[in-house]
RNA sequence: GGGCGGUUAGCUCAGCGGUAGAGCACUACGUUGACAUCGUAGUGGCCACUGGUUCGAUCCCAGUACCGCCCA
């Protein structure tokens, strides 16, 4: 069968995954002939999640490595897997239905909507799977995880493990105390109505104001505000009557608590303690909060004095938590002014009590917005504040002058002093909306508790990280970790497996003594008790279990109390609903099995990355004692980009090491990210995205991934372009080519090693077992970027360029046999090497050039070393390429028509150099074209070539130029007698004899004497073409 | 403000103690038994700057300038 010109990927492509998958070829152990495993887990793409360039290049990365073991007959698995992306996917599908005009999730219920998603999942959730199979990815897809797999409503086919791993390690984290509930102040995205943690805030610089305004004093109060220069000068000295702060925010000065200034500033020393107004708010009930001394405030910044709205500010919270201030929240989920809780003049009652240093307890019913603000929207509340201020005549103003450019009259004006200066801004990651900092109860991981281990794998190398820049990175995260906020406000999630009851223990409504409720009692408690009682929570992995817990709970209540049927329902409305009906039927029944204890479950869904942070042992089975779990971890190498070293790396680390006791990899290789060829981020806003399935289109997958391999440069980030992958392409027809040449003449692959004896065999066969050698060297330490440009070199710049060339003559000969063995074994050397990089032209040259025994995906990785490298072969070769060049380039310089046929004069030759001649004559003649060697004087309408060890003359006749001929050896001679120069002075130099290295020293002196010989020739023939 | 990178041919990047390489682009020539998705020969670099260490520095160290990224 004969070759096409070039290899059609796109039909070829199809057609050997369809191969490979028949063949089961990717299955864990495939291939294996050893019992060392290696183990990759794929970092999973989000099921809703479609092949961009990133994820092109990172697992095109993990492929090489992974087909690279396979071949070398290590019993080896690619997990693959998908991320249930809690946000991203409960979004798409909420989206979908809003498009297609359905009722929202809240109308059609938690259940119903979670069951929409996993419809959702099973029309469209493998598209990205299916387009890292055209990637080539040779994952153990009959494998495939997913992080929500075995969760309750799962449908057929989804009945795995993962829920089981996630809960099993949330309640173990609750039980050591790791997992805790509290109220804080946490990131919330007001779009999705969620909590989110701080890696998914994204600080951006954006525009903004700062405002100015004025805090007057309680009750009229007056101080000497001084101000001084650095050498402690009065420079302004007045009485005020206010206090001026500054702010960004100006909506959230209806929650001040405080006005805090630095203890060390003395301007406003006389007013600590004292109280001041925020100047916002009716006038009749006007609130007052205590102006107090922290560190945090920055003297130079501003006026020098904050505000203090503890329930929406980061570093506001820290202080009011220090001083004591209560924390007003002002907002709702979704970013409004809150509606709901006291009127504003209980609530500004409460607050003002609380700045006279009362005791109000719980303040959250307290609502300090005004009713006109309530329901508004954050932004339209901050108009409206500004506003308000403005008029009152309270804003810091500057005055402004103005010259009437007609009359020339000055105008004075005082306007309101308003900066407009850049702000740092977070912004949810997948929202895009600003997040606001909100008191919510939330669930946490006391990461500080659990942090420790991960540190000291990393440091002590029981995980390598590379590029090693990335440790300070890991480091540096690790040492400063703050509480890791898990609980979500989402549906499509893992839901946290704790329930609440009522707490029917507290003193208020117990009994009066005698271990029994009478009816006096229970009705106390019907009436009253209920909505004041508080909750006791119990995690368990589910109902069931979580039901034992409660029945220990109540066994201690009173009677009849203590054998209630613990049942669930939906809320805490619901409970207290359903156990006063309980309550009231068993007033009438007196049955005590009519009574009824309900309790209901957390609603909250777990942060996705609590679950992908179980990954590696989530895949494998765990908590069960699994085959996979014993055989393949803990895994080998994780392959991903620095930007989820922190979301993903680090929580691994620690929670494999928590809970399984093990560092969930040994090395994590972290790659850069692909940017376009300008070197910017690749952004749909910019339009600069590059389709990685747009390129397989076009190019082919193997050209894509030699690329992008070929540009892995650790700790660099790949730019690419078309032009790039171009390049490569190119690569993939030349190696087909040169298949296509072999196969022409009568070339078979699938033989073992020739034993061959002549010297441009034995000289390609030790180029191939350098390059194998190096090939090893440079996937064993990463150096992807070596290994494909190595082989790249390899066989385009010494088999096609060379090796090809040299072989036709030889076709034609003695050796034709020996030679045609010999490239036949080089071809598949070649195959079987590029196969990590470029699976799909490799395994299709592999079944079109022999009979073979398996695919080239369980082919044997050679193992030829440096034994198979012949020093004299390699010498001779490189005297021959050096010639032929020499004569190349002469000719050319000189015009000599391409087609032309020279004689080759030899005018002085060693013996070195004539053995070299006369065993590769033919290759000389016809790559160099000119006719056979022979021995002769340099004459008239000769130019001159040198070789190490000999002078050549060629005759080019009425075609020289002496002049240029003289232009073109003393340009030579300049560049060598520079070279020598170099050389020499260096040899010169005493110090340098006295401390180099003897190698150094006397690779230097060989340089020399090599470029000596040269100039030698060189001159020679100068002096020869001075003469004529 | 803290941390981490980068600065090498026109462009995109390798190299990281012995005086510089690749691909693309460019110029000239060329269809010779596979390949024009090709071949041959060229052009092109004070390796950002200033000091230091060294016999020797693009490479190591310190500083400067500019450009990125991450965290506040």
């Amino acid at each position: 069968m004969s070759m096409d010109k070039s290899f059609d990927a796109r039909a070829a492509e199809a057609r050997i995954s369809a191969e490979w998958e028949r063949a089961n070829a990717f299955a864990a152990g495939a291939n294996a002939s050893r019992t060392e495993t290696f183990t990759v887990m794929i970092p999973p793409p989000n099921v809703t999640g479609s092949l961009h360039i990133g994820h092109a290049f990172n697992n095109t990365l993990q492929d090489i490595l992974v087909r690279w073991h396979r071949m070398r007959g290590f019993d080896t698995l690619w997990q693959p897997g998908q991320d249930h992306a809690g946000i991203a996917t409960q979004m798409v599908v909420e989206r979908r239905m809003a498009d297609a005009g359905e009722p929202d999730r809240r109308q059609i219920g938690r259940d119903s909507f979670v069951q929409k998603i996993w419809d959702w999942k099973r029309e469209s959730g493998d598209t990205i799977i299916n387009q890292l199979k055209r990637l080539g990815a040779s994952c153990d897809w009959s494998r495939n995880a997913f992080t929500m797999s075995g969760a309750p409503g799962a449908p057929a086919g989804e009945e795995g493990n993962f829920h089981d791993a996630v809960i099993r390690v949330f309640v173990d984290l609750y039980n050591k105390g790791i997992i805790y509930r509290g109220k804080r102040l946490v990131n919330w995205d007001p779009h999705f109505e969620t909590a989110i943690s701080d890696l998914e805030v994204e600080n951006r610089e954006v525009p903004g104001h700062m405002w100015h305004f004025r805090y007057p004093l309680a009750d009229g109060e007056t101080y000497e505000y001084v101000e001084r220069d650095a050498e402690g000068r009065v420079t302004l000295r007045e009485t005020r009557d206010y206090i001026a702060i500054a702010t960004t925010r100006p909506e959230t000065m209806l929650g001040d608590g405080a006005v805090a200034v630095h203890p060390s500033d003395e301007r406003y020393a006389p007013i600590v303690g004292k109280l001041c107004e925020i100047p916002v708010g009716p006038k009749e009930h006007r609130r007052l909060i205590p102006i107090i001394a922290d560190d945090y405030p920055d003297p130079d910044f501003g006026s020098g004095a904050v505000k203090i709205t503890g329930a929406h500010d980061f570093n506001d919270y820290g202080v009011a938590m220090r001083n004591g201030i209560p924390l007003y929240a002002l907002m709702d989920g979704r970013g409004a002014m809150r509606a709901d809780g006291l009127s504003h003049a209980d609530s500004a009652e409460i607050a003002t009590r609380a700045a006279r240093g009362e005791d109000v307890g719980d303040v959250s019913n307290v609502n300090l917005v005004p009713e006109d603000l309530r329901g508004l929207d954050r932004y339209d509340a901050r108009r409206r504040v500004i506003e308000a201020i403005t008029a009152e005549g309270l804003a810091v103003t500057l005055l402004h002058k103005e010259i009437d450019p007609e009359t020339g009259a000055e105008h004075l004006e005082r306007r309101p002093l308003i900066e407009d200066k850049p702000i740092m801004q977070p912004f949810g990651d997948r929202s895009g909306v600003v997040i606001e900092p909100m008191l919510t109860d939330q669930w946490f991981v006391d990461t500080a508790r659990i942090v420790g281990p991960a540190l000291e794998a990393v440091r002590d190398g029981r995980t390598r990280i590379l590029p090693e820049q990335h440790r300070k990175v890991y480091f540096n995260w690790l040492e400063n970790i703050e509480p890791w906020t898990i609980s979500r406000q989402l549906w499509w999630g893992h839901q946290i497996p704790v329930w609440y009851g009522l707490d029917l223990g507290v003193a208020d409504f117990a009994d009066d003594g005698d271990g029994a409720l009478d009816e006096v009692e229970m009705f106390g408690l019907l009436v009253d008790g209920l909505v004041h009682a508080g909750e006791r929570q119990r995690c368990a992995a589910d109902f069931e279990a979580v039901r034992k817990l409660f029945r220990d709970d109540i066994a201690g209540l009173p009677q009849p109390l203590e054998v209630s049927r613990v049942v669930e329902v939906a809320d805490r409305d619901a409970a207290i609903d359903l156990l006063a009906r309980s309550l009231a039927d068993y007033g009438l029944s007196q049955d005590p099995t009519h009574l009824l204890y309900p309790v209901w479950r957390d609603p909250d869904v777990l942060d996705t990355w609590f679950s992908s942070g179980l990954w590696p042992i989530g895949t494998l089975g765990w908590p069960d004692k699994t085959p996979e779990m014993e055989r393949y971890f803990p895994t080998d190498v994780l392959v991903t980009g620095f930007d989820i070293i922190f979301f993903w790396v680090a929580r691994m680390m620690m929670m494999q090491l928590e809970v399984a006791g093990d560092v969930p990899f040994h090395t994590v290789y972290v790659h850069g990210l692909v940017r376009d060829e300008k070197g910017a981020k690749m952004s749909k806003s910019k339009g600069n995205v590059i389709d990685p399935l747009s390129l397989i289109d076009e190019y082919g997958a193997d050209a894509l991934r030699m690329t992008l391999t070929g540009m892995a440069a650790m700790g660099r980030d790949p730019k690419l372009g078309p032009k790039h992958v171009e390049g490569a392409r190119n690569f993939v027809t030349k190696i087909w080519n040169a298949s296509r040449f072999a196969q022409m003449n009568g070339v078979r692959g699938g033989v073992a090693r020739p034993d061959s004896q002549h010297t441009v065999n034995r000289w390609i066969i030790g180029e191939v077992a350098r390059i194998r050698i190096a090939t090893d060297e440079a996937l064993a330490s990463y150096r992807f970027n070596d290994a494909a440009n190595g082989l790249y070199a390899f066989v385009w710049g010494k088999v096609c360029d060379w090796y090809v060339e040299f072989a036709k003559p030889l076709f034609d000969g003695e050796d034709a046999g020996e030679t045609r063995a010999t490239m036949g074994w080089v071809l598949d050397q070649c195959y079987l090497m590029l196969h990590p990089i470029m699976p799909f032209v490799t395994e299709e040259l592999w079944a079109l050039t022999g009979e073979r025994a398996t695919m080239l995906v369980h082919g044997d990785w050679p193992t030829c070393g440096a034994e198979l490298i012949d020093e004299a072969a390699d010498r001779q070769m490189n005297w021959v390429i050096a010639l032929i060049e020499a004569v190349r380039s002469a000719r050319a310089q000189m015009g000599v028509p391409a087609g032309a046929r020279l004689d080759l004069i030899v005018t002085e030759a060693d013996a070195a150099a004539r053995a070299a001649l006369a065993a590769n004559a033919p290759l000389i003649e016809r790559l160099a074209r000119v006719n056979p060697p022979a021995d002769g004087v340099a004459g008239k309408g000769m130019i001159a070539v040198a070789a190490p060890g000999a002078s050549f003359a060629l005759p080019i006749g009425d075609l020289i130029d002496v002049a240029a001929e003289t232009t073109r050896l003393q340009k030579a001679l300049a560049r060598s007698g520079k070279d020598a120069d170099g050389l020499r002075k260096r040899l010169a130099n005493p110090k340098f004899v006295e401390n180099a290295e003897a190698e150094v020293i006397e690779e230097t002196r060989e340089k020399l004497a090599a470029l000596e010989d040269d100039l030698a020739r060189l001159h020679a023939a100068l002096a020869q073409l001075a003469a004529l």
